[in-house]
DNA sequence: TCTACTGTACCGACCGGACGGTTTGTTCTT
DNA sequence: AAGAACAAACCGTCCGGTCGGTACAGTAGA
């Protein structure tokens, strides 16, 4: 758990944090802990971290950074035109062929999620800043009215249903729905 | 707050602590507030529900069969044969005409989702066992495999974006996601 | 019918531990 | 020597849970 000292505490906190509360749930996360398994003391956290408050802040904005990332390069990744953000969210919901990061960035995605959200739940706005802006790519992207906004809500739920442990479809089931919503990429070609 | 005595004092406590999650969030909820909107001291509460946890168990046991409870109505409101299930599930997921029960269900779910998560994730088993049932319907349900499973993520999508405030579809958007979806039925009739 | 006893439902003061945050001190680096 | 980057003791609050009671409805025996 104590991570190497090799990156800065800042960010050995927040890697810290994260994992703690995938690994002890949103009541597991304590400065006193977040300090201990980052290798620092409650001081020191608090130094970089004025408060719970920002500490959480802090990782949410990390984490909205590297979704929005996540979520451009994915669309980047797929041939311009017609469905292209719808084709990008299916194989960001659904993976990829042996894409793990998927379920990495789902977990972690998950943990500071609830953590933020259980503190306060204004903390989440810069995620949903990021989700705006998604929301207002699928809009145009030249499909049917509805269909990016169903493949995204199917891939939502994919992430909830793991947030949490709801049910882990198998990688085969996954890819039949996957090939189910697909057929919605194919209606407007 | 607090409501009239009228019943009994179980069920006024789950109704309180609900009700406490909804409007102040999970860290609301305390022994001592959730007594006290009840209208009952604390030492009431605990004559009742011996421990915190104890009566999370309840609010989610509660859940769980009103969640099936729905889950059955909205299957046997669907003409028997091919897609039952998934017709049902996009019925549930995406609010049939008029249907306000889905939003009032959504956030008491979410409400008790979250406390209970929050304070042990096992607390979710009797909703797991809930979902497992729909899961074996689903996949004995006519359709292709896969396209239940994807309609039921939808749905579980507008969940999650309701739970966390993400986004609000409009009803026209919720209308064009579920026509969408509904394209999904008609594949293997 | 009076009494003694039992179980149910409930009250509210209190305790102990945990946790967020403060304060004060201590190293390094430059 | 001065500030950045910590360390560690400490404080106040909050909250779950305990505990010693109270009120009262039955009920069984004399």
């Amino acid at each position: 758990m104590t991570d190497a000292q090799s990156p800065d505490a800042r960010t050995r906190i927040l890697d810290a944090a994260e994992a703690i509360v995938q690994a002890r749930g949103v009541a597991g996360l304590t400065l006193d802990a977040a300090a201990r398994d980052a290798g620092v003391s409650k001081g020191g956290l608090l130094y970089h971290f004025a408060s719970k408050e920002a500490l959480l802040g802090a990782m949410l904005a990390r984490l909205a950074l590297f979704m929005e990332q996540q979520y451009r390069a994915a669309i980047e990744a797929q041939p311009e035109g017609h469905g292209q953000v719808a084709r990008a969210l299916l194989n960001w919901g659904f993976g990829d062929e042996g894409c793990t990061v998927t379920d990495e960035m789902h977990d972690r995605a998950a943990a500071v999620f609830l953590a933020a959200f259980h503190h306060d739940r204004a903390l989440l706005d810069p995620i949903r800043e990021v989700i705006a802006r998604m929301r207002a790519d699928m809009a145009n992207d030249g499909l049917p009215p509805g269909h990016a906004g169903a493949i995204n809500a199917a891939g939502d739920g994919m992430f909830m249903a793991r947030l949490f442990r709801l049910y882990t479809p198998s990688a085969a089931e996954r890819a039949e729905m996957r090939a189910a919503l697909g057929k919605l990429l194919e209606t407007a070609r």
